[in-house]
DNA sequence: AGACGTACCGATATATGACG
DNA sequence: CGTCATATATCGGTACGTCT
C-alpha cells in the first residue's frame, strides 16, 4: 500500500485512535537531544529509525513537528504545543508507576524463616513494619533454631530464608551480612572471675564452660570449639543450648564462663552483671547473615521479601 | 500457510556549515 | 569554490507479529 492510500484510509478515524502513543516518547527525546542522531543513540536504536518516526508522527498528527536550519533541528510552532503535550502525557505515565506501586497489597503468600535467636537489630524491626504495610496479605512464619538448623532448613529448602551464621561456602546457598559480630568469653557478677582486670588466658583454662550446641566442630560456630581446643581449654561443658538468650541465663546463673556476641552481652556488662574475660578482642567473627537457596523455587512473596530485605542492609 | 503491516537496519543520497 | 565532516532523508530488504 503506498502512502497517499495509507493516509487517506486512516484519516477516518479519529486521531486519538490511530496515534501511535509510542511517537510521543521518540518525539520528545528528539526535542531534549536536538539532534536525530543524539535521540538515536539514546534510544538504542538507529538514527534511520529515529528519522522515520518522526516522519510518521508528522504523518499521524497531519502537520510539520520540526524543520531543520542547517545542522540543527528546532521546532514549529504546533511542535511547540505538541510538545508540551507530550510532557504531560509523560507526567501522566509516570502516575501509572505509583498506582501500580501502591497496588502491591494484591501480593500474597508466606514467608517462612528459620533464624538464630538474639539478632538484634534496629533495622531489622524497622524492615518488618515496613514489609507488613506494603504486603499486608503475606504473612510470616518465624522459626527460632539452632545456627546449623538455619542452614540444613534452608539447604533442604524447607524455609524461605534463613537468618543466621555461615561458616563457608555452602553450594546454591548465597548469603548477606546483616550484622557484624564478635564473640568474646564473659562470666557473670555470680562468678569468682567476675571483676578481675589482672587476668590473662590462662586463667581462664581450666574454668568450667557454657557451649552453643551450634558450635560442635563443622558447624557455624565451630571455630569456638576450635579455639577452646586449640588453646588448652580443659574445663567442662557444663550445660548448653542453641540458644543464645539460653547461654546468657546459664552464664548469668554463675553456672560457667561462656561465649557470647559482644552486642549481646553489652548491656548486662553495662548495668554490672556480666564481666568481659581474656582475650579482650574477643575470640571469633561470627556475622548474622541472611542465607537463601537459589535453586529453591520461590513464591512472588518469598523473592519480594529477600530482595527487599537485601537491598535495605546495605553493609 | 500466506498475506499484510510495522519496525528496523544498512547503504546511499542529500543538505549544510566550516575551512583552506 | 572545492573538499570534508556531520546530520538527515530515503530506499530496499529483513524480521516478526497478527490476521484470515
Amino acid at each position: 500500500m503506498k502512502r497517499e492510500e495509507i493516509s487517506s484510509s486512516t484519516t477516518r478515524r479519529p486521531l486519538y485512535e490511530r496515534l501511535d502513543w509510542n511517537l510521543f516518547r521518540v518525539f520528545s527525546v528528539i526535542v531534549h537531544e536536538e539532534s536525530i542522531t543524539k535521540a538515536a543513540t539514546r534510544l538504542c536504536v538507529t538514527q534511520s529509525a529515529v528519522s522515520q518516526s518522526l516522519r510518521r508522527f508528522e504523518e499521524q498528527i497531519g502537520c510539520k513537528l520540526m524543520v531543520r536550519n542547517g545542522n540543527n533541528l528546532s521546532l514549529t510552532s504546533v511542535g511547540e504545543k505538541i510538545y508540551n503535550i507530550s510532557m504531560s502525557i509523560y507526567e501522566e505515565v509516570r502516575k501509572i508507576e505509583e498506582a501500580t506501586e501502591n497496588n502491591v497489597i494484591s501480593v500474597t503468600g508466606r514467608v517462612k524463616i528459620s533464624m538464630i535467636s538474639g539478632f538484634r537489630s534496629h533495622d531489622y524491626d524497622t524492615f518488618l513494619g515496613d514489609f507488613h504495610r506494603k504486603y499486608p496479605n503475606v504473612s510470616l512464619d518465624i522459626e527460632i533454631c539452632s545456627a546449623s538448623e538455619v542452614i540444613m532448613a534452608t539447604i533442604q529448602k524447607r524455609s524461605s530464608l534463613g537468618i543466621g551464621l555461615i561458616k563457608s561456602g555452602y553450594k546454591n546457598i548465597e548469603y548477606k551480612i546483616l550484622l557484624p559480630q564478635r564473640y568474646a568469653f564473659y562470666c557473670s557478677s555470680r562468678h569468682r572471675l567476675f571483676g578481675r582486670t589482672d587476668l590473662v588466658i590462662e586463667d581462664i583454662l581450666r574454668e568450667d564452660f557454657v557451649a552453643f550446641t551450634a558450635d560442635q566442630i563443622g558447624f557455624p560456630l565451630s571455630s569456638i570449639a576450635f579455639f577452646r581446643d586449640s588453646r588448652g581449654f580443659t574445663g567442662r561443658i557444663v550445660a548448653s543450648s542453641p540458644n543464645v538468650y539460653e547461654i546468657k541465663r546459664l552464664i548469668n546463673a554463675g553456672i560457667g564462663i561462656g561465649c557470647l556476641p559482644d552486642h549481646i552481652a553489652q548491656f548486662d556488662v553495662d548495668s554490672g552483671n556480666l564481666w568481659k574475660l581474656p582475650p579482650n578482642e574477643g575470640i571469633v567473627d561470627a556475622n548474622i547473615v541472611m542465607l537463601w537457596n537459589n535453586k529453591a523455587q520461590k513464591s512472588s512473596a518469598e523473592q519480594i521479601f529477600i530482595e527487599e530485605l537485601k537491598r535495605s542492609f546495605v553493609t
